[in-house]
DNA sequence: CTTTAGCACTCCTCGCTCCCGAGTGCTAAA
DNA sequence: TTTAGCACTCGGGAGCGAGGAGTGCTAAAG
């Protein structure tokens, strides 16, 4: 049963001005914005059907109407226009892009608060880490008697290192066996794999080199592990404060501490596809069904993706947020993409 | 000229009515508190002179009073008791230091969140850093022909690094030879001076070889000046909310704003001490000067050290956040000297 | 059958007044 | 110096009414 096109179009224009305005919309205000010319009487009664459908509703019974989370998702999936960014808007996202070649270890939060700033509506970053990440190369560098570094490298070229103090001692001859070792029979495979060796050199191998050794490991599962991977990163909860519907200290409270608090079960990636918006009841999170949620994602080099979702009221600019969104996760694809995400590239000014 | 003793007893018992309820303070509940048994005309009296004097304040002719924030001072100066920790807090907070051994990366904004969680207010985190970091070594891992990694260990035993890839290609040989040279040249000098050595070194050496150096030079750089060292993090910002001064959503979203993006004039370290109270408009900033500041420092090693401060309503329970915040600074001081920070230290269970 | 004009009705919003009570300042007596 | 007494002030909340936006319905017109 589908609707009428110029039912469509009523729904449309009632969705758009609302969102704008957060106020409800009445009939005269919709016939004037009509292409074709009604009387807001017919409009008055398209509205009445669309209300019965379940596509709009009426806070009460002599006001004007707002959109439900139906009429939401009917704009959503068919009647929102992809909205083309302005140039202005590309360059903006674009320059906001070449700001932030940095480490990779900054990179989901600064994501994270990009698209804050680009939406201005909360938004949350997270990586979604690779499951088999493995070590692809493994350097022990003496420091002294008592210590050295250890450099690990992953198989997706990053480098992290640490200072480790072993309590039994280890000279440059044992650590470069140790390296020998570590790089023979530990690298390219995960974590449990690595752990499971470790256990069966523990019988093999004098109980103060195997000290050095585990602690060694423990630090490269850390790294593989990931401490980026399961972090939840949430900025710009302050942009909920200039909104109508959250002028209410109590509820704008709720939503921060949720979205704070309760990172883990913040929702929702998407399935196969790098982009999807959730509206109001949508969202599991009992938290957010009065609000809405765009989520897209980027790839991080091969096989590692980020997620960025904004946190929105209903009435949220889907169109822009859809837009400025999936552009913006493209940019950060193609910059992950484009080279090794650690190197920030040929720079030729030598400043500071 | 100073307050007569009952005088500060009738101040006390005002500030603390005021500060556990945010409400004026009146004089008949001020009598009821009194040690001494005096009427409420009298205290009548005194509270006027007391206005006069500046210590307290009237909103309106026929409402209780409040406390100025020169009253505020007088509190937190002389009258505020030094509060005990309950055995419970004590150990909240020692809990709380146990879990967060980790590397020093994360573990300034943990302190901020720490804080703010533990006295429920917004908190900010920063490390005030050493100027004058230097370099200790430099370990350069050829990877292949085009990239190597560059090790970096700082004077305070930090460790980082990163994959550099050079344009022109480098071999083995030529690498030894410039770790040798870099730890010959560029170790123990502040970044100025690197900077300055690098110039003196662009005739002298050969171009490409010359790129490849100020590549890894312009890395470590990064690192002494530090990651970590300028960033100011922001957390618990939603706890204002609770607050019934901030119950206007303009207010709240004004102070949550400067919070997170003036990051840099956030106020105030300690001077010498360890620890200060800012009330009011004692702070420099236009958009704190209704709120007060409590900030703290602790010591991250030898050379460097960490802040915590905590942002309220004037009204704030100084007694309580000075005393948890200070037992929390003394807790991370403690826990960076026992051992090198970096070190998650001896750990038998081998998990994961 | 659809569209339109007309009209009574609903219900929110805003401004107004009025009352209440908490708390004061002042005066005069102890 | 303290206290009792009392008139006064002022903010907050309840109650009321006008205004207005928007509706639903009906009946006539296309």
């Amino acid at each position: 049963m589908d609707l009428t096109p110029r039912k469509k179009e009523i729904l449309k224009v009632v969705i758009e001005n609302y969102i704008s305005t957060a106020e409800p919309v009445g009939s005269k205000a919709i016939a004037s914005q009509l292409t074709s010319k009604v009387s807001s009487a017919t409009i008055r009664n398209e509205l009445a059907d669309l209300v019965e459908m379940g596509y709009l509703e009426q806070p009460h019974t002599s006001a004007g109407r707002i959109p439900s989370p139906k009429g939401y998702r009917l704009y959503v999936n068919e009647l929102m226009e992809q909205r083309a960014l302005s140039l202005q808007e590309t360059e903006e996202i674009n320059r906001a892009l070449q700001m932030k070649m940095q480490e990779l270890d900054g990179v989901i939060s600064k994501a994270g608060q990009m698209a804050a700033a680009l939406v201005n509506y909360p938004a949350y970053a997270m990586a979604s880490g690779t499951p088999g990440l493995t070590v692809q190369r493994f350097d022990l560098l003496p420091v002294d008697q008592g210590s050295f570094i250890a450099v690990v490298m992953t198989q997706d070229s990053r480098v992290k290192s640490r200072l480790i103090r072993s309590e039994t001692g280890v000279d440059a001859d044992q650590l470069a066996a140790l390296a020998a070792l570590l790089n023979a029979q530990f690298t390219g495979v995960d974590e449990t794999e690595m752990n499971h060796r470790l256990m069966d050199l523990s019988s093999k191998t004098p109980g103060p080199l195997f000290m050095t050794l585990s602690q060694t490991i423990e630090y490269a599962c850390s790294v593989i592990e990931g401490g980026e991977k399961n972090k939840v990163y949430t900025t710009g909860a302050n942009n909920i404060l200039k909104l109508p519907e959250f002028r209410d200290a109590d509820k704008a409270h709720e939503l921060m501490s949720f979205m704070v608090d309760n990172t883990e079960n913040l929702p929702v990636p998407p399935a196969g596809t790098n982009m999807e918006i959730l509206i109001g009841p949508e969202n599991v999170n009992e938290a957010l069904r009065d609000t809405s949620v765009v989520v897209a994602s980027y790839d991080i080099g091969d096989n590692m993706r980020g997620l960025i979702g904004v946190v929105g009221p209903t009435r949220m600019d889907y169109a822009t947020v859809a837009a400025r969104l999936s552009y913006f996760a493209e940019g950060l694809t193609k910059m992950f993409g484009k080279q090794d995400p650690l190197l920030p590239g040929p720079k030729e000014e030598q400043k500071t």
